[in-house]
DNA sequence: TTCCAAAACACTAACGGTTAGTGCTACGGT
DNA sequence: ACCGTAGCACTAACCGTTAGTGTTTTGGAA
């Protein structure tokens, strides 16, 4: 009843966490097509129910870390520095985000991700929640003195300048770039005052 | 070889749309989880893989006229007014496409389509598509006086219009507001002249 | 008219992701 | 020491989708 106190949890952890270790390597050594989920569950040897029971489908095998991405941009409006402009804390935010998933260490998994339509598919429905909670973030944070649609596509177009800078050929600099263009967009939501 | 002349694209049409409006009947009487491929293949008295040599997926069925959707885009870039501001023809075109989508004749079949996850993400690649189109034709009607990112960066944002417009309560109302924050995106991108 | 190549269509069987149903086992709290 | 719960396993299936194969229809050529 009471909160789990240790072992059990982090066998649980382990499970999951083997799991998903082992995905990646098949995917990365034979190609995310070319494994099934069975081939996935055999290898780490745990039956398909169990591998289902920690992850929603096959493709969520490979975004294991989601929440960190979602987590990372409401932090990033919640816990910015006093009177921090806003945008500017995302724009901070976005620019790691994106060093991060080209820097060479993650590269081979993206390479794989842009490589499976399946993939791409999952991880643009992914970012439509990342969505919607980092619009609640941001409309908590200004009260009443944007729009709830102002807040929403302000939300969109920061989560497609990732998007769209992940594929650019000079990444950190088509971020700098959207976000001038998002500068623009959200200056002219002023009710009253800048942000 | 040569182009065939009539019937038999006629009977190829027909049949395509009697898988289509078979599908649509029973996904709105039965709902579009409960209805299976097998289930419409019976009722249009085709075989499945006829099916599958007309639509490439169940989600496609629902989106039959998509290319609609594409079209009206691109056209709205290259085939309008001369010297009418390029986010002008595109803010008319979104809002008269908003316009159609909640429009009563439509309305069940966007609640069906907003009821389904699967749906919905087919929906959002679908306009993943669609962007590309659009940037394309964004990118050829300005030549070079805009960077790529730019132009894809604004494709983006009118989609993403469209979507958010559409979920909003006032939808008409949302257009002109987030258009308004496009236009102002719009302008930071112009290298020497405005559009 | 007759014949041919292509394209539409059909059928069976299967593959791969996903889930329901059922039950066992091990852990943590009492 | 005991019990309820949660993790896990296994079977069997469902559903979308595709490969393989063969048949009919159609438009054009001989």
């Amino acid at each position: 009843m009471t909160v789990p106190t240790g072992r059990r949890e982090r066998k649980k952890a382990a499970t999951r966490q083997k799991i998903a270790d082992t995905a990646l390597r098949l995917f990365l050594e034979h190609g995310y097509d070319a494994v099934g989920i069975r081939d996935v569950a055999a290898e780490a040897d745990v039956a398909v129910t169990t591998l289902f029971s920690h992850f929603a489908s096959k493709e969520a095998l490979v975004f294991e870390q989601d929440e960190d991405f979602e987590h990372r941009l409401t932090q990033a409006v919640t816990g910015r520095a006093p009177h921090e402009p806003l945008i500017l804390a995302l724009r901070r935010e976005i620019q790691a985000l994106v060093r991060h998933c080209t820097g060479d260490g993650a590269a081979p998994i993206w390479r794989m991700i842009d490589g499976s339509p399946a993939l791409r598919q999952y991880e643009e429905s992914m970012r439509l929640r990342h969505t919607e909670s980092l619009a609640t973030a941001i409309a908590a944070d200004l009260g009443l003195a944007r729009t709830t649609t102002a807040c929403r596509t302000i939300a969109r177009f920061v989560i497609d300048a990732f998007s769209l800078a992940r594929e650019a050929p000079d990444p950190e600099t088509a971020v700098d770039e959207i976000f001038q263009m998002i500068e623009a967009a959200w200056g002219v939501t002023r009710p009253s005052e800048g942000a």
